[in-house]
DNA sequence: TTGGGAAATTGATTTGCATCAAGGGGAGAG
DNA sequence: CTCTCCCCTTGATGCAAATCAATTTCCCAA
């Protein structure tokens, strides 16, 4: 997943500043649908960060808003605290997914952003983003798809929707994202403990542990703590009521 | 809110092409921060469309994507039908609001839209606007922000808060957008009957007229059927347990 | 290796809201 | 005017999931 180290300083240097063209993620991520020329204007101003460890945060609530982050390895949790102070996770990132969109109308940031496990994010400054994005057309459709993107990602979680369909929805909806960057949308380790899934869901960690069980004993899925094995795809998605038509 | 009738046919057609300028709505909608030249430009795309009576569709899931649509005047509600053909409301659009930005990613309409009363709307042929925005730095800015907007509207709705703090909450958010849109926000009335603010909030209709009845024994509010009147704003704000920060 | 602590599971009980059921009150049609 | 339909309200009951409670398991650090 990590490109690897330069030794040479000036080719390091170089490396820093052309991301984009050898990402194995620009088919997912800001990139897609640039050509190699506008790619390598977009690499002109993003900034790769040293790799943050898990537990670290990228930014907070209330902070100026500055700068979009895309995700490239690991995975990120943003979330917010209510007025008693729970936290609400409003959602994971996996590789290629675009951070702090939430933050651009108010311009200052909405959500929390915290690694999960050893993460690393490529920086993409707000202002000159926007600006690129008004010289490169497609650039500025694809931002205009990704923030259109996360709007139905959040219809699905304010949906009402019992337990089960909750969870089976969850699943469902990380295979296709593990499907999509080239991973097995069978098996796949869960970045998040049990507790930020229920959160995620609006459900108590119990009641996860307990759909998640029944989910087991009607031959569903497998788990081994972290590692889950989706047996059944097509029972998981009856489950879910065929809540989540992935938008691919 | 509706403009004076255009007698004489070639100021009625020009009027149809000059909308923007004109209209009271653009601190609010699509043209925010432009100049008169921009509008101008902005005009030339937007096609006011003949007023929808109540219960007229302006889209429907599963249609092809090419527009966005301004409210003008009145209330539009969005929804969806889940599998089991029960209604999902996502979102209710007062005047000046941006709708179907959720079809942008799929290019396919996600959300029917219909007119609670009677409606008119601008439409705004997609491509055009988008073409445009790459050339009005300032137009493109504002759809990133209405976008954003929307994600945070979202979050709220996908929030799990119990049932007074819901309908505390939608009370308080139609009371700072009827605030924006410079009528009061102690009083106003309620364009969609209960049963569409229950479904919106994730709730049962009783349970929406359990907790009215609860406010108006508590003195918080008033209600004489759709009209409502406010009478403790931070009394309201408590119940709400805060959970709506208006982001102006 | 062992002890401590967080994470996960399982069971018992409670509860907030949905559902079921019934009655009141406007608005529009005839 | 009166009938009718739909909307809204209120009350009674049931249920899904939260909460409370108790283990078990895993991981890490000493």
């Amino acid at each position: 997943m990590s490109s690897t180290p330069d030794r040479h300083p000036v080719l390091a240097a170089r490396s820093i500043r052309r991301t984009c063209v050898n990402c194995s993620l620009s088919e997912l991520c800001v990139p897609v649908g640039l050509d190699v020329t506008d790619m390598e204007r977009l690499d002109q101003l993003v900034e790769r960060q040293p790799p943050l460890d898990a537990g670290a945060h990228l930014c907070r609530v209330g902070e100026r808003f500055t700068t979009l982050y895309a995700v490239r390895s690991g995975c990120f949790k943003s979330y917010r605290m209510d007025s008693e102070g729970r936290e609400r996770v409003l959602a994971f990132h996996l590789p290629g997914e675009l951070m702090g969109l939430d933050a651009i109308y108010p311009g200052v940031y909405q959500s929390n952003i915290v690694a999960l496990d050893l993460g690393g994010v490529c920086a993409l400054p707000y202002s000159e983003l926007s600006r690129l994005a008004t010289q490169i057309p497609r650039l500025q459709e694809q931002i205009f798809r990704l923030l259109s993107k996360d709007l139905s990602a959040y219809a699905w979680l304010a949906g009402d929707y019992s337990a089960e369909e909750r969870v089976a929805g969850f699943l469902l909806d990380l295979s296709n994202r593990q499907r999509e960057r080239g991973y097995s949308d069978r098996v796949f380790n869960l970045a998040m403990p049990r507790r930020d899934i229920a959160n995620y869901l609006r459900l108590a960690t119990e009641t996860v542990s307990r759909v998640v069980t029944r989910f087991e004993r009607d031959g569903l899925i497998q788990t081994e703590r972290r590692e889950v094995r989706l047996l059944d795809l097509e029972g998981l998605n009856a489950r879910a009521n065929h809540c989540l038509q992935p938008l691919g």
